[in-house]
DNA sequence: AATGAATGAGGTTTCATTCAT
DNA sequence: TATGAATGAAACCTCATTCAT
């Protein structure tokens, strides 16, 4: 009888708690080993339950992003607009650390797409689109353009952070003040 | 004294044709083999004319910050707010290839910086500064966390282009509206 | 006691079913797993019955050359030298696949003994010179070496096969009337 | 100034000096480390001349096949056909060591071919094609079965070698005069 | 100043074998 | 007995850097 029951609990684990070295360190500068390490089996075992560090990484970012969009959903779509836009940099504030960590495997991620040959742009594209979507509905948006102009802005002010001592609090606020006084001026009336 | 002249002038060039690479592949997926073929180069030479990739990396990135400082400011300081801000925008949409490159390795370096000890972060945040400066200058800002954001928001939208089908003037334009709709709300009046 | 036999028998029908594999793969290129799942077992079922992976190779170039054998002892005996040559040709055609592949798994296991330290040659030795006195007999040679050098060309010419367009069955015609030329010049008479 | 001018003729040299390590142990039980030891270099060096250790193994074999049409090809080919297939068995008497260490590559790149897609068989077939030739021409033989039998022979006899106590000597003697039986009795006349 | 062959530490990955269940 | 997850030594290979020419 096999040790682990449920191998895709426990993968789920294993990307977990591979997270933050991924987003400190980046993709090319954590090991293998460095990871088995972290997570506290050896290296056969890592390769075990992935069959390479490029598909443990992809996963990994799969996994994060639908984080990522459950954080989204917690918003409560009752309330107006600007109430909404309101509560989504407050969500964003709460989950600061994460956010900026998430934004950074991100980043890393979105290179190692554009740096491989083709194929599995289709991945990345699906999840890219669910993040649109998540913000599209979330502030009933018609226009995905302003959906993906939020999440940009979101992953900028995220990198930002990861050696400059601006406010992430700050920007974010400025971020929320910005988008309610576009829709004021543009979408609502 | 004039070879001197001659060696500062070559590196610069020498940096100057690896721009691409290292924007295209990034910082870890290029090796030092590649960039001397794309210099034409030896790798002998390549190390003749700097003490290490890395060193090669960081006095791009310092170049290319000098140039991007360099393209802010030929907007026209005479003009009113607004309009300066649909001319910031006019000015990246008109260098969308080279902004979207920038990014990139801007981006890269950021990372390399913090996935290391500390020590020349001093040097990181001194170009980090510069960037600020020469946004708040040209919308005459006294916030520096508006000049911040800023520039967090062009680098998202920027590398959200690497891969995503989002349309890199669109975006820009919706910064511009961002901003203006802000300023009218909360700085002008 | 059942048990035992059981298992003796067991061990066998596993050796049978993992013939193909070694002999198209060889040694080498074949995994401990690959050889369980060809089996229907797991690894640790493996473990089970052979010590490692090396005697369970060992114990099959055992179980090949006993069946050799048993083929050879079909060719009647009462018949004159050169018709015992032909049949002994005919068998070889009629188990042409078998041939193939038992020089394959044989010629490896050659290989792997003489890389090693020394220890089993003696087992490897006897195995040899059941086959010698195998074809002796068959051919009421008193000279080994010319048993020998038949069970060498038979080696050389089903190897031969492995790749190449060359046909079996011409090349063992071949062999049979070099032997019955030599035979009837130097033997019979 | 590089320091090795003629980079083919030192991968040739490099290429021979790792035939002993290959013949003795096999592909599969020689490491890169161990060949590059052999060879006095750096595993870095290596793979500056090749690019993996299959090719190398590759380049191997096709110079090993090189080799040896070279050394068929000493044999005088104004004398009558019997003194020829003499000679041919005193030539690889002669070369004795070479023949049998020739035979254990060549079986190892045949097994390494056919474990492979494909593809490259034709590399192969060209290879063993040269050899037939090689063989067909110096006996004037029409027939390439009999040619492909001679070498199949051949080296079913080398690699008995490899651990058997027959003697070589004596088993090339007995092929040459099974060759004569059969020229003199279906060939010649 | 320029070259590119040489280096070797260290990265990713494989796989025979063990062992808790 | 049977399982297959876990192990880790060791394999192949890369690449920043050095150095003889």
């Amino acid at each position: 009888m096999p040790k682990i029951v449920d191998a895709v609990q426990y993968r789920r684990e294993l990307l977990s708690k591979c997270f933050d070295l991924f987003a400190e360190k980046g993709y090319a500068n954590v090991t293998t080993r460095q990871i088995a390490k972290e997570l506290g089996v050896s290296t056969g075992t890592l390769y075990h339950y992935f069959p390479n560090k490029q598909v443990l990484f992809e996963q990994l970012a799969e996994q994060v992003s639908l984080q990522d969009v459950e954080i989204l959903q917690k918003v409560d779509k009752d309330r107006d607009i600007s109430q909404r836009i309101i509560d989504l940099g407050q969500l964003l504030i709460d989950h600061q650390d994460y956010i900026i960590k998430q934004a950074a495997i991100w980043l890393d991620f979105r290179q190692h797409c554009s740096a491989r040959e083709v194929s599995d742009n289709v991945v990345f594209q699906q999840i890219d689109l669910r993040y649109e979507r998540a913000i599209a509905e979330l502030l009933d948006l018609e226009d995905s353009q302003i959906a993906s102009f939020i999440w940009a802005s979101i992953d900028g002010i995220a990198i930002a952070q990861l050696d400059r001592q601006t406010n992430f609090v700050t920007q974010i606020e400025l971020l929320t003040q910005m988008l309610i006084a576009y829709f004021e001026k543009h979408i609502l009336t």
